[in-house]
DNA sequence: CGTCGCTAGGTAGCACGCCGATCTAGATAG
DNA sequence: CTATCTAGATCGGCGTGCTACCTAGCGACG
């Protein structure tokens, strides 16, 4: 169950926005995000696909990474969003509420019927 | 010129639906849909990235394709929807507006202020 | 005690698709 | 003759998602 809704690869391309989304409401960790993501209605990222990219975040000082002893089962690594991380997750989203409104809009025009020879 | 507006991975997820999008209009060529995608503000596509992409949508039988000789200049391959592509598009269309409004909605939550422990 | 299952993170191999470069080729302009 | 535009196509490299698989802590169960 929890089928994915959505073709995977427009959840690909904002998959990293969603991610920082996630973030933004403060520190969690990898296995939170996938769940937080899986309960809104976005597909179950996998861990091999969520780990590389929690990865990629903080080699770009997106996101900064901090280990915490778990309580109850193991430890766990919480990501915060960092100053930079939180600009780009502004800007993206922004520029996802113009795009989102451009694809619609080119979408939704009537056919101009192009005259066929 | 022309920049590109929005994130590739982006215009990756979309481009097979925009691409149909335009066909829809009646039967058109390769080169000039790529023409129309940068027209309408998606990005330049490159040959290496839509002629294969044409070529799977045949492969699908989502498009017919027939090669017509050119009016000065080069033969060109014309592609036209076929049922099942005009189906296609259409599914994917309505499913389009509900995930742009679904994502937009996410984003645009109030943080709700994670206890940072 | 041994095992199962859940939580949690990580890695390796494979497959797919974008991208840049390159090629062919017709038409036209200089 | 050469350059440029149009038009299509292919190929290698690269990035990345995805499927498996692995480690490990902890609790429950028989």
């Amino acid at each position: 169950m929890t089928e994915n809704p959505y073709p995977s690869e427009w959840l690909r391309g904002v998959l990293g926005l969603a991610v920082l989304r996630v973030i933004a409401d403060g520190p969690t960790y990898g296995y939170a995000i996938a769940l937080a993501l899986a309960d809104q209605g976005f597909g179950e990222i996998k861990g091999g696909t969520l780990y590389p990219l929690l990865g990629r975040f903080e080699e770009s000082g997106d996101v900064s990474a901090e280990w915490r002893e778990g309580d109850g089962g193991p430890g766990r690594k919480y990501y915060r969003l960092t100053e930079s991380g939180r600009r780009l997750l502004h800007d993206r989203g922004r520029m996802w509420h113009g795009f989102a409104r451009h694809m619609s809009g080119f979408l939704t025009t009537m056919p101009t019927e192009r005259i066929e020879r």
